[in-house]
DNA sequence: ACGCTTCATTGGAGCGTTCCAATCTAGGGG
DNA sequence: CCCCTAGATTGGAACGCTCCAATGAAGCGT
């Protein structure tokens, strides 16, 4: 009715009480009269009144906001993340306040600027790399957990992930397992998570009296990363019977350089990828993997970071999960070179 | 240093000023001296002053936030939008608080409530339902725009959206022009979006004289969905040549359940689907859609919702935009039925 | 009946801002 | 040398809410 939102004062003055009374009647206190409680709630509903979520976190000073930063909101295994995260923080009361992160780093560093502002209780970095200037901006105050990346070495900042060089091991050892002895690498770029499995497929490589097949062609965590690091891979006049791939996306264009190049899969090459994003899965992509833990990773980071808002002084903590072996059809035993070429 | 953050009155402090003179200078006023600025600057430096958005937003009775709700977040193309709208909306000075929608409609309101608790300014939605009680919600009186649906009916509501009865007209115009004459329809089940387009796929067959050949199989905006509906047809005693899937994700499910059926693609059948996805264009893909302009709807809608922001009075919008034919490498031209079967 | 406890209810202070009207300080013109 | 104006600066009220200490009204035992 009015031209502006009705306040808890309104409400009070129709139910004819105190806005106080107002003010407990709306959180549930049971020191409410029933009589009280059923006026207040009434007059609430004609009024449509709706308390104002600034005011409120003005007083007592919680936002009851949790800020995310998503880097890379194109890579499907965001919203696998995000969605554990969101099923979390709004089991425990809370809300979300999502940005994505963009190309340009300093953009991103503003973002997060903006959910201080806000007065978020914490903050949850889904991506790989450490987004400019949080520590600057948080100032070490804003509890804060990063997944995907593992950050022991940050003081105050938890972190959870997968362990990427046993991932990585697991994928090289899969392979042996199936009779592959050249197995190459499409690397996603020099960020710290891709490096991680570089090396994990290096040592595996080396472990396995392999270290003179080790090749790596470089790529990127994306389509177009995969499918130009497998080109090169092709073309090289080495020849590889198997592929193991940085992450998923990137896997899903080595597939393509693969198919281009008139091979089949897993007949002629077998592709493994990493990360386990639902749509490897997809029956048309089927693609072998080793799966993270995706929407319990969310889980576990929003539940991490409750943690640490209770108790902010807890040492920083590190949780690595197991990354799971997923059997598809893009790899198979190996069984020789084609006769061709 | 304190416990708890700085404020307002602790920079006038330290700068040897009041705090009405610190709120002016963080506003770049330019009644503020330029030595008193330095000063003011320096102690919020020192202090690590931000300003508090609740208070700000309390008084002034602007959160400067646009709510989002993202029904669902697993299908790739609500990324491409939600990029549209934050460009936009970070543009224009502005926040985005995502949600994302759940199994639960009624979880769905309530994830609306809080964003109008939090008094966003404006509310964006992302999906092909109307969520449950968002007018009720509203009240009608927060400024909405809903994608990817077209609401001319609902009073009071913005919307966006692409002419979902003339792309599918283009699928099977284009698929007709190719030589098929046995088009199927694989549907996104019984919402409004899924609706338009099959009643746009029987239009067209109509106008082609081919109403006799109209087969709908129900499916539904899944990789599932289109992988049952797809088998359905394919088990049917009905010889299709083509498929008009009713969105990208199930056609891939589609593609999936054709090579399980030993057919290959485009040869023995076409495959057409909808939305234009970023992944339909993955090389291993390769899918011939119609395409929105997904970026741009998101960012189209947020620009929407800012002109009815400043003009609330303004009658409801909605605007229509051009799907287009993107051709890659699951459509061919009819050739006459294998000899096989 | 009378203190005493118990429970419902209340006004006021205060959260960190912005806005407004009021004050102060320099000049500048007469 | 004083008044006037423009510019810089300020204290206080207000935003909508929660918390607190205080008040009012029963209910109880004796």
């Amino acid at each position: 009715m009015a031209t502006s939102r009705p306040t808890i004062k309104d409400v009070a003055a129709l139910a004819g009480v105190s806005k106080s009374l107002v003010s407990l009647a709306m959180r549930e206190s049971d020191r409410v009269s029933p009589a009280s409680l059923a006026a207040i709630r009434a007059a609430a509903n004609d009024l449509g009144y709706r308390p104002n979520a600034a005011a409120r976190s003005l007083v007592d000073r919680r936002s009851h906001t949790i800020g995310v930063l998503v880097q890379d909101l194109h890579n499907p295994i965001s919203a696998e993340v995000i969605a554990g995260v969101q099923r979390q923080v709004r089991a425990s009361g809370y809300h979300t306040m999502l940005v994505t992160g963009s190309e340009d780093p300093s953009l991103e560093q503003g973002a997060i600027e903006k959910l201080l502002e806000f007065q978020v209780e914490g903050l949850i970095i889904i991506g790989q790399r450490m987004p400019a200037g949080v520590q600057e901006a948080t100032n070490g105050e804003c509890p804060t957990v990063i997944i995907t990346r593992s950050e022991r070495h940050v003081a105050g900042l938890d972190s959870i992930s997968n362990d990427d060089v046993a991932g990585s091991r697991m994928a090289v050892e899969f392979l042996h397992s199936l009779g592959h002895r050249y197995i190459a690498h499409i690397t996603g770029g020099d960020n710290q998570v891709a490096l991680m499995r570089k090396s994990g497929y290096q040592d595996a490589m080396t472990d396995f009296g392999l270290a003179a097949n080790i090749s790596c062609y470089e790529g990127a965590f994306t389509d177009e990363g995969g499918y130009g690091g497998t080109r090169a891979a092709l073309d090289s006049s080495i020849r590889h019977s198997a592929l193991f791939v940085a992450n998923d996306l990137a896997a899903v264009g080595a597939l393509a350089a693969v198919a281009e190049q008139g091979l089949r899969v897993p007949k002629d090459i077998s592709v493994i990828g990493y990360d386990g994003m639902a749509l490897g899965a997809l029956r048309s992509i089927s693609l072998t993997t080793i799966a993270q833990p995706l929407a319990g990773m969310g889980e576990n980071a929003a539940a991490l970071l409750f943690q640490r808002i209770k108790d902010p002084s807890r040492p920083p903590v590190h949780i690595g999960l197991e990354p799971k072996l997923v059997i598809r059809n893009s790899t198979g035993t190996f069984t020789g070179w084609p006769s061709t070429q």
